[in-house]
DNA sequence: ATGGTTGCCTCGCAA
């Protein structure tokens, strides 16, 4: 079995305890970060080696970074999504681990909408559905997962008519998701959910997680290769919960051998 | 109700 989770930490460097102390806890095999808020060299690589991982990463100062850890060798294969020109945001890492081909997504927000965050965000909506027709052509057990920073349903939504209009929950960004799901790639957790309301985000303001006001927003997409092994997935509420916490909560899902 | 909170590393921006 192997066990793969998603998780948007909101900078690497203030997560540090609270991801040290979760990955014995939780014991992925593959975990997926995004918003490092940090360049390659200020990444805590000592510990996370210690801690028993090998890891890649794709760092920018401040903003976006994205990371792949692994029990096992990674081999890197993309560090952009193909496409965007002149696009230098840290936000794809594709590469190969455990005999799975596997991309961590930190998808832009698009807010506001008026601005011009929203086209851009689209547009990158627009080139990773084209990557992932090509990569499905590879017919390889694959693992897109990550913030992709879209609400697929009102099920995914504490409240769906507080979000209308958000770039998060607008037809145009939830579209394009769904095509994601058109050309064969499984939501892991939905699949094995279909009815649960349960979410991988609470903002920090308005006592979101104590009132359990949040949206589900990290997602585990599996190829049909993958999805054939899915055994179990879920979402851990355990890590929103402490200290100097993120504003995501680990999202995860095991495949069979 | 244009508030509220967190992180970065500049005195605002992104989420």
């Amino acid at each position: 079995m192997v066990k793969i989770a998603t998780w948007n930490v909101n900078s690497i460097k203030a997560r540090l305890p609270n991801l040290l102390e979760w990955l014995p806890a939780a014991r992925p095999d593959i975990v997926l970060l995004q918003e490092l808020k940090c360049q390659d060299e200020g990444f805590p690589g000592l510990e996370i080696k210690a801690a028993g991982y090998a890891y890649l990463t794709v760092g920018q100062k401040s903003y976006n970074g994205v990371a792949v850890l692994s029990t096992q060798p990674i081999v890197p294969r993309l560090t952009r999504l193909p496409g965007g020109e002149g696009d230098d945001h840290a936000r794809y890492l594709e590469v190969e681990t455990h005999g799975l081909v596997v991309s961590s997504i930190y998808l832009p927000n698009g807010n506001p909408v008026a601005s011009d965050k929203f086209p851009y965000k689209l547009a990158w909506l627009d080139r990773l559905v084209a990557h992932a027709r090509g990569l499905l052509l590879e017919e390889r057990p694959l693992v897109l997962g990550g913030d992709y920073n879209v609400i697929p349903t009102a099920l995914d939504c504490y409240d769906p008519q507080a979000w209308v209009g958000d770039a998060l929950f607008r037809p145009e960004s939830r579209a394009r998701f769904r095509q994601l799901q058109a050309l064969g790639l499984t939501d892991a957790f939905r699949a094995l959910h279909p009815d649960r309301r349960a979410y991988s985000f609470w903002d920090y303001q308005g006592g979101a997680w104590q009132h359990d006001l949040g949206i589900r927003i990290d997602h585990l997409r599996l190829s049909p290769q993958a999805a054939g092994r899915l055994a179990a997935s879920g979402i851990d509420r355990a890590p929103r919960g402490k200290e100097r916490a993120s504003d995501h909560t680990p999202v995860w899902c095991e495949l069979r051998d």
